[in-house]
DNA sequence: AACCTCACG
DNA sequence: ACGTACGTGAGGTTG
């Protein structure tokens, strides 16, 4: 069998890929399409060509934007964004991993190494192929050479396969003859300037008949048509020049000896452990045989034997640090894992006379005596174990990942095995599916056993480094006066819940159904049909195409159907408000009244989850359900708040404060008038509108102090005229007037968000005033509106999430307060820059106090916090 | 699972 | 010219 040589022209695959994908990047943000894309294609090649030598050739330089600006880089190409550049390196990393030969030289570009060892593989006996997307290639097609271009198409991939005689067949002439073609019509891509006038057609009529530049030029008098006549005699010469130019070179001065390429094993266990780093899942798929290293020996032993366990605790309390994890399915805790030294965990099983409550007071016995607890969930461990809050002896591995970088989707064992200690590890996903913990044990104890043991155990060995990066990012105070309380306070607020009426909610519910089946009824009979009103697409169709309504196409997959068109229409077309109040309504009684209703549990409450490691700002948030977003907005939705309600002896005292971000910005800005206007207790929107329209404060109409509100909610925003003027409905023109005359009132302001900008650009992340951070990499990103959108980022992050961080301060300090002065009250939401306590009727008048001294000294700003703050016997009557 | 819509700060 | 406000979660439809 004779030997098969394939080539890989490497930029341009890697650039085909990359326009033919979308921006996938892995979990730590690296792009990685182009070269998923690259090994899709090498891998098809490598099946089909059954070959024996493989090598792929680079050209050596890589342009960026970065080069184009200083510097002219050859012809019109377009430079490298950074989103591929990166890729080039990893590319290279990833074929080296895989044993593939990569060839760069000094001098020669990709084409000439491809080029030369084409040449020499042929006259050594081998079939050669070489892949690549550039047309430039065929020159090198011969009997033995094909060159292969794979192209994407709708319907998937197809490969245009050229040996000499198809070049000929499609080109009408010769590989060799091709390089006289491109000498006379040029190529502006490769600054080839060629002869004026002559086109592919009149180049490939001339050298159909005279199969040379040169050959054509010594009959030149019998050349047609006559311009192309005239135009090479007098461009002969850069006729020539062009021609060389477009020669690929066949003679490159190289020390590597293609036969060095021979197609090993390329299913190396390092290329086993880059690619799945990469999480290119479907090409590991191909890594069948590789046995994994375990990267993290961790054998875990199981019992549920009492005095075994009794023994387990007593060898924990001497270790320096324990790694724990709770083994919980909703509710139900069936046992706990404990690491306390390298290598090894065990886990203890609640079953028989191993109850719950003995292992967790032994848990909370040996927290009383170990030096460090780590867990990476502490909230969970809260929920079972009373752990006090005064020792500062825990460690949260989630709240500390998450702290050092925001944007994770997750931060199970896996992604923190992966991003801080250098560890790939089978994910509890990956090993139980969706298997529950009971399932799990029941069907697959091993793994189950493994995966609660590397919960433990990654805990265990993961804290060190995490807080040693806390400390390098200057975040360590953060994280021990602020994260680590706020899960204390999380957990409270959970565990407490929120007491609601039943039957008031099923009333709530039941109120709805009339207004709703008539709404449907009058809609029905507006359109003259039957349809899904709940139908985007449906609604879409009826109203603007079978009812013909004027004004409004939108989205890519039809008609926008959204409130701000409906809105528009109203005055026009009755069934708009129709629709409207029918969302209206629907959404009540779908989202809140029954969403809700399935929550209650036994107790009369609602024990809603908090959520302490979702934001990229560093706000709470709330599922299961949403406790942060019940309707207040519209009177009829606000009613369903009445269902709130204190326990009986208590009442709610709500407080919440009055334009946090508004201040903060004022703050950061050091803008004098902003300041002065909160000094002086000023209605701050007004008071805009006074400054911005330079119009006495008492003159301000509401229309102005309204337009004004907008436009100190889209700085807060990171403005932009568009987003602006679409809040307004007003014209772009107008809303970046509204915008310059903001900026020049308040210059401070200005420069604070520009000075956010640029900082972010610099460090990579936006600041709070508590040193939280939030990565913001599409500052870096090529694309126009990423990029906007991260300066965006940048200008709301600090501000957003440092009223985040001092709402979570007054937060945890009004918790403390409450549970060290044995206050029967309880706070029991936070819904951003709101606290509802449930208050014993006795100590109204006390935990008022501690809200307004809490919440105003959280932080000191350079102008005062200020809250408001109201009691009732119901949500909506505190609010 | 993706999209649209809408509830909150 | 691009096509946008910042941060969330949930329900419903559709492919």
């Amino acid at each position: 069998m004779s030997s098969k040589l394939v080539l890989i022209d490497g930029h341009s695959i890697l650039n085909r890929a990359f326009y033919g994908l979308p921006d996938l990047t892995n979990s730590e943000g690296k792009h990685t399409n182009a070269v998923l894309g690259f090994l899709n294609i090498m891998f098809r090649f490598l099946e089909q060509e059954s070959a024996t030598h493989l090598l792929v050739a680079f050209d050596l330089k890589t342009p960026t934007f970065r080069h184009k600006m200083f510097e002219e880089y050859k012809g019109t190409r377009k430079p490298m964004p950074p989103e591929l550049h990166e890729q080039v390196s990893l590319m290279k990393e990833v074929l080296h991993a895989m044993n593939i030969p990569v060839i760069t030289k000094e001098g020669y570009e990709a084409d000439d190494i491809l080029g030369t060892l084409s040449r020499r593989a042929e006259e050594a006996g081998y079939e050669v192929s070489i892949i690549s997307g550039d047309r430039d290639l065929l020159q090198l097609a011969t009997d033995h050479v094909q060159i292969r271009i794979p192209k994407t198409k709708m319907t998937g991939t197809i490969v245009e396969d050229y040996y000499a005689d198809d070049v000929k067949e499609k080109y009408q002439v010769t590989p060799k003859e091709l390089i006289d073609v491109k000498g006379l019509m040029g190529d502006t891509a490769d600054n080839i300037p060629g002869v004026p006038g002559i086109g592919e057609k009149t180049a490939t009529k001339l050298i159909v008949a005279y199969h040379s530049i040169e050959n054509a030029y010594s009959h030149i008098d019998e050349v047609k048509p006559k311009r192309a006549q005239n135009n090479l005699r007098e461009y002969y010469d850069q006729a020539l020049l062009s021609k060389e130019l477009a020669t690929i070179k066949l003679d490159c001065d190289l020390d590597y000896s293609f036969e060095d390429a021979v197609l090993n094993d390329i299913y190396t266990e390092e290329a086993f452990l880059l690619l799945k780093q990469l999480e290119f899942k479907s090409i590991l798929k191909r890594f069948d045989g590789i046995e994994e290293p375990d990267p993290f020996p961790c054998e875990v032993r199981m019992t549920s034997n009492l005095s075994e366990a009794e023994l387990v605790f007593s060898e924990a309390e001497a270790a320096a640090k324990i790694g724990i994890s709770m083994m919980e399915d909703n509710g139900t805790v069936l046992g706990c894992a404990l690491a306390y030294e390298d290598g090894r965990a065990v886990f203890l099983r609640v079953e028989g006379f191993l109850t719950k409550d003995f292992l967790c007071g032994k848990i909370r016995e040996l927290y009383e005596k170990a030096p460090v607890i780590a867990s990476l969930d502490l909230k969970q461990l809260l929920f079972y174990v009373d752990l006090r809050e005064d020792m500062n002896s825990l460690f949260d591995c989630k709240v500390a990942a998450y702290l050092l970088n925001p944007l994770k989707d997750t931060y199970f064992y896996e992604d923190i095995a992966r991003d801080y200690l250098q560890l790939i590890l089978p994910s509890r996903s990956e090993m139980l599916k969706k298997m529950t913990w009971e399932e799990a044990l029941d069907q697959e104890a091993e793994k189950a056993l493994k995966a609660i043991g590397y919960e433990a155990s990654i805990a265990r060995s993961s804290c060190e480094v995490l807080d040693k990066e806390l400390r390098d990012h200057n975040m360590q105070e953060l994280y021990e006066k602020i994260e680590l309380p706020t899960i204390f306070a999380l957990a409270d607020m959970q565990k407490h819940g929120i007491r609601v009426e039943k039957e008031a909610l099923k009333q709530y519910g039941e109120q709805l159904v009339d207004q709703i089946t008539e709404l449907e009824q009058g809609i029905y009979a507006e359109a003259g049909e039957v349809f899904n009103i709940n139908s985007p697409k449906q609604l879409g169709v009826v109203l603007f195409e079978h009812m013909g309504l004027k004004g409004g196409k939108k989205t890519k997959t039809g008609y926008s159907t959204s409130v701000d068109v409906l809105e528009k229409l109203t005055g026009k077309y009755p069934i708009c408000q129709m629709v409207l109040d029918y969302r209206h309504l629907t959404k009540l009684k779908s989202t809140y009244a029954e969403g809700m209703y399935p929550y209650i549990q036994e107790d009369g409450r609602i024990h809603g989850k908090f959520h302490q490691t979702i934001t990229a700002t560093g706000r709470i948030s709330s599922t299961d359900p949403n406790l942060q977003n019940i309707p207040v907005r519209m009177p009829l939705g606000r009613a369903i708040r009445k269902v709130f309600v204190p326990e009986e002896g208590f009442i709610f005292v709500d407080a919440d404060y009055s334009q946090i971000e508004l201040r903060v910005l004022a703050h950061f800005s050091g803008d004098p008038a902003l300041i002065q206007a909160y000094k002086e207790g000023k209605d701050i929107h007004a008071s805009t509108a006074s400054d911005v329209f330079g119009i006495p404060l008492e003159e301000v109409t509401p229309g102005q102090r309204r337009d004004a509100k907008a436009v100190n909610f889209g700085i807060v925003y990171g403005i932009s005229a568009f987003g602006l003027s679409q809040d307004l409905n007003i014209s772009r023109k107008q809303a970046q007037d509204y915008i310059d005359k903001y900026f020049a009132t308040y210059p401070g302001v200005k420069a604070f968000l520009d000075e956010a900008v640029r900082k972010a650009k610099e460090e990579g992340y936006a600041e709070t005033m508590f040193h939280r951070i939030r990565p913001v990499p599409e500052l870096k990103s090529s694309n126009f509106m990423q990029r906007n959108f991260g300066e965006r980022v940048a200008m709301n992050s600090p501000i957003q999430g440092t009223a985040a961080d001092i709402i979570k301060i007054a937060m945890v300090n009004v918790n403390m307060r409450l549970k060290r002065e044995n206050r029967k009250s309880r706070m029991i939401l936070q819904i951003h820059d709101e606290l509802l306590i449930e208050t014993s009727i006795d100590e109204v008048d006390i935990v008022k106090q501690i809200l307004t001294e809490e919440m105003i000294s959280a932080a000191e700003l350079s102008v005062p916090l200020v809250i408001d703050i109201n009691t009732g016997s119901s949500w909506y009557e505190a609010k």
